[in-house]
DNA sequence: TTAAATAGTGAATATTCGTTCATAAAATGA
DNA sequence: TCATTTTATGAACGAATATTCACTATTTAA
């Protein structure tokens, strides 16, 4: 086990400081449009110091986005993995992402604009990395309905176009929340992605 | 009635010419990553060129959304107008969208990259009026739910949360189509959302 | 034919950052 | 205390690029 001092936490800290200095920054601005010196001065610190933390403006961005997209994909797998019924993992997946996206309102706005930027996936190391990451999620979902199919709780339908159109919903609702000027629990939505979904829209007679 | 001459003809091919080049090379690259000279060098026309027909690089970006934006959103319209059942109108919606797209993927690499970006949305004009666009598409079609609502043929739900999770399906499956390495027909999919939109992805007995 | 107007050009300009580095300040420990 | 190491700093450097403008080529119309 690594014995870890004084300075090293002290170390750590200033890295986390600069972290969400960036994250609250990156999340107004834009990465293009954010300069390191405005990061710096967020952070309070000088815009050299930056640099004896992170290799660049990219390796800064993209620990940032890497960091809390590790964080929340743990969370939601370990949601996934369970022995309960598809539907009630399902039901419950949706609510750990709506808590975990509004509590991280300002993170979201950045991983909200990565999800659809091509510039870089093809160019860079970092964000092919990223990119990764949100594949691996959306095949993991995709598993995880395959097994809902394979038990008879959903229809049979290709499980990668329900996990598409699962996440498709959340984004939608979860990016009509962030940009709202009167902000409302989004965790109210929850329940509206998971009928929809499960149920869809169209009006059926009910027979006993 | 005006009459244009050849010399406004022409201007208007160049005009068009460069919003081509254009949107080629900021599909490829995205806004901040491409210059105005490799445009002009996609256009075959000198730098200077450019700025005689749009003031900046801004300019000429939002005008290229503008106006093919415009156009899909006369398309929908017509259709969202008719008088058929609101099931109908949707399942044609659906097709036109998804035909429009796969003649026009270029663009709506550009198109899906905006509708995420908060960056402009509150500084500057031309910016707004993109944003108001796809928010007046939204509210258009949810309208037309809502009559779906009232005449019974869909469930009683808030019709805006229904017209966010249909664009949100109808986003992610044409997303996943954009990165395809592999393309397919998009028309291919239109069914599906289709499908889960109206009727969810539970099984659920059938009695006759 | 020729003068005036228009359209096109790309080198030069000015500005904006990402990054570096010589120095200062602080911490360490002998 | 004083020498050494570590950490922080922000001015200065250099690359990138949006925009301008003095100039050329072309068209117009008198």
């Amino acid at each position: 086990m690594e014995k870890v001092g004084r300075k090293e936490r002290e170390r750590q800290a200033h890295r986390g400081e600069i972290l969400r200095a960036a994250e609250k920054v990156f999340a107004g601005k834009g990465f293009f449009q954010t300069t390191m010196s405005e990061i710096a001065h967020e952070a309070e610190f000088g815009t050299g110091t930056l640099y004896k933390y992170f290799k660049s403006k990219e390796e800064l961005y993209f620990t940032l986005i890497d960091e809390k997209t590790e964080e929340i994909n743990r969370l939601v797998n370990a949601e996934l993995c369970r022995g309960t019924s598809v539907k009630e993992r399902i039901k419950n997946v949706l609510n750990l992402e709506f808590q975990f996206i509004e509590k991280n309102r300002d993170f979201f706005r950045i991983y909200v604009s990565e999800r659809s930027r091509f510039e870089w996936t093809v160019k860079d190391e970092l964000g092919k990395k990223i990119h990764e990451k949100m594949v691996t999620y959306i095949r993991h979902l995709a598993r995880v309905l395959k097994e809902g199919v394979d038990r008879g709780e959903l229809k049979p339908m290709e499980p990668l176009d329900m996990a598409h159109a699962l996440t498709g919903i959340v984004n939608s609702l979860f990016f009509e929340w962030l940009i709202s000027p009167h902000p409302y629990p989004l965790i109210s939505k929850a329940n509206t992605v998971f009928e929809i979904f499960l149920r869809g829209t169209e009006k059926m007679e009910r027979r006993k």
